[in-house]
DNA sequence: TTGAAAGCGCTAACAA
DNA sequence: TTGTTAGCGCTTTCAA
């Protein structure tokens, strides 16, 4: 691979004119620009940028972790982070941390072994150390999809989307509605949890304790759906899961027993990934902007990294959650029950 | 940030023992290590891998580049190939090309001037320019999910994944097969057809040219499965979609249709996403090991860039799918017309 | 066992 | 407008 003193024998100049005719940091005669320029194409040189960054104290190289790049939730905003960030001419250090605190920890030291000028961290579990971590380490960390008190961070409103789906259900009528709280330990969840609980109340139907299920945030959660639905009980006419995929795993149960969504059960999910449009009708979700989520955090962290500060009322960006309608929530039914009897006949 | 001469002051030993130390490239005496390692702890140094590469001609840092991380697919490869080579002290850039041509080139470029040690490469489009990519930049080039004739690459057998499929059907009993063939000028899906035609006329069933139809990798065109159920016609027992976003989009218009899978008609897919356990019942789908493929990718790359070329039998690595039968097939049935009648009737 | 010094590819200050 | 040179942080001979 050939360098820039190459290029500068090849031309007959110094590496100085050279540099200068490169970065424009000088005025270059337009006959020995020919000339390099000539010399650069011979040789097929392309700059080191790792020689560059030495002097110039920056890599242009951003890390990005996160827990697991095939989350299609964290695939989108990544996306919309590298893509943000490439057009600025940075390059992202991809880190998948499979949702394990001691690869974050690996991982974020590797990171400034390189001297990335800056992070990017969905991170996995919630901890002290990750509020020291900036003032730490010295290098900007824009914390995504999670906020970390008094650090630079993006994340949606969950509280606000909890109070959607919340107020959604209530206006179709709905006075018995169960909530499937997948991982209801983590700071998002109980955010969305706390949201729906207190616009149920403010509309006065507070939430039945019988009428909540706690489990991960998986499928198999969603299945888990049928405990609500005993005969002997009177099942819930609403159901707000705090994610989409345990959504659909309710979706799939219901399906399975022979209710119809949404006439019998209202169901509404949460993050709208693409796989609440695959559903039969297709989800109602609370929407997460995970492009506005993506562009924000990549324009956050290079603000930090190029004026050293982003503006007080900049460094936690929330971002507005939103309810789209599709087909899975209906006014409640007076005739619900009955429905639900004729076709479980139909299907024995 | 520390570099290696703070600590060497701090220490009171020259930069040499220190580095010496630090890479364990001399014996470093007991006493002299203790000082050198306070020193280290103190200043908490880490090293500048941008300094060591550049001496030692290399950087431990490849390019992945890729149409689209949001697919599930490739988000399933990159995770695996990002495990694997970080596990080996590499990091990888991630590169979405949003199916850019161009991008991609700008991208590759890019990768060249940051001296990656090699690229993983899942192009956007197939191009004459591809083949000479590794000759010319001289940077070791592994075509990842696709195979490009002469380059070192690791993909999938599409052909015989083509066959398993139609052997299914056949086996099953199905006569009437229809092919919805997604982006059907793409090499990958041209040889997944391919197999299926030449194992169903293997079989005596030769693919009735009114029973295929080709359209883009998308959910909507699974919906136009309805042009192969006209009433006019006879409709099709079973039907193979090249892939299952397809699959799953033909799985929901023949549920709103009121056919019943895999009753009415056995569906197939490929890849073996995730959502083709989201329907109902689970989709049948030939497999691809994207563990593997990611994998052997992520080998084939350190293998081409730590000993310089591989052995000749690894360079087009090619990984066998697999069937994996869920409920969405089943044998076919005699009577699947009245069958499918009645729901009609019960429908309207 | 340690130190001195050259050099990796580049930029930038200074001089010419 | 161009050239010379120091130096970014590190490794690696070569000597001591």
């Amino acid at each position: 691979m050939p360098t820039i003193t190459d290029v500068a024998k090849a031309a007959g100049v110094s590496v100085g004119t050279v540099s200068h005719y490169l970065n424009g940091s000088a005025r270059v005669a337009e006959e020995t620009g020919k000339r390099i320029q000539q010399a650069i194409d011979e040789l097929g040189y392309q700059v080191d940028l790792r020689g560059r960054g030495l002097r110039a104290k920056h890599t242009r190289t951003v890390g990005l972790l996160l827990p697991n790049i095939t989350n299609p939730f964290y695939a989108e905003i990544a996306r919309h982070i590298e893509h943000s960030l490439s057009l600025a001419g940075y390059q992202v250090l991809l880190c998948d941390s499979f949702d394990s605190t001691s690869r974050e920890d690996d991982y974020i030291s590797n990171l400034m072994s390189r001297r990335v000028d800056g992070i990017l961290l969905i991170y996995s579990q919630e901890r002290d150390s990750l509020q020291e971590l900036s003032r730490r380490s010295k290098l900007p960390i824009v914390f995504v999809d999670r906020g970390v008190p008094g650090e630079a961070s993006v994340h949606s409103d969950n509280r606000l989307g909890g109070r959607l789906a919340a107020r959604h259900l209530l206006e179709l009528g709905h006075q018995r509605i169960a909530l499937l709280a997948g991982e209801p330990h983590v700071r998002n969840v109980r955010e969305r949890v706390a949201g729906f609980r207190e616009e149920l109340e403010a509309g006065g139907v507070p939430l039945d304790a019988s009428l909540v299920l706690e489990g991960e945030q998986a499928l198999s959660f969603g299945h888990r759906v049928d405990e609500l639905l005993g005969e002997e009980r009177q099942a819930p006419t609403a159901i707000f899961a705090t994610n989409d995929i345990v959504a659909v795993g309710a979706w799939r149960r219901l399906i399975e027993l022979g209710y119809r969504v949404p006439e019998d059960v209202s169901l509404v999910g949460y993050d709208d990934i693409e796989i609440s449009r695959l559903t039969l009708p297709p989800l109602t979700t609370v929407a997460q902007d995970k492009h506005a989520i993506g562009q924000r955090a990549a324009a956050l962290l290079m603000e930090l990294i190029e004026v050293g500060q982003a503006a007080p009322h900049d460094k936690g960006v929330v971002i507005p959650p939103g309810l789209v309608e599709r087909g899975s929530t209906a006014r409640v039914s007076k005739v619900s029950g009955r429905n639900r009897d004729e076709v479980r006949t139909m299907k024995s």
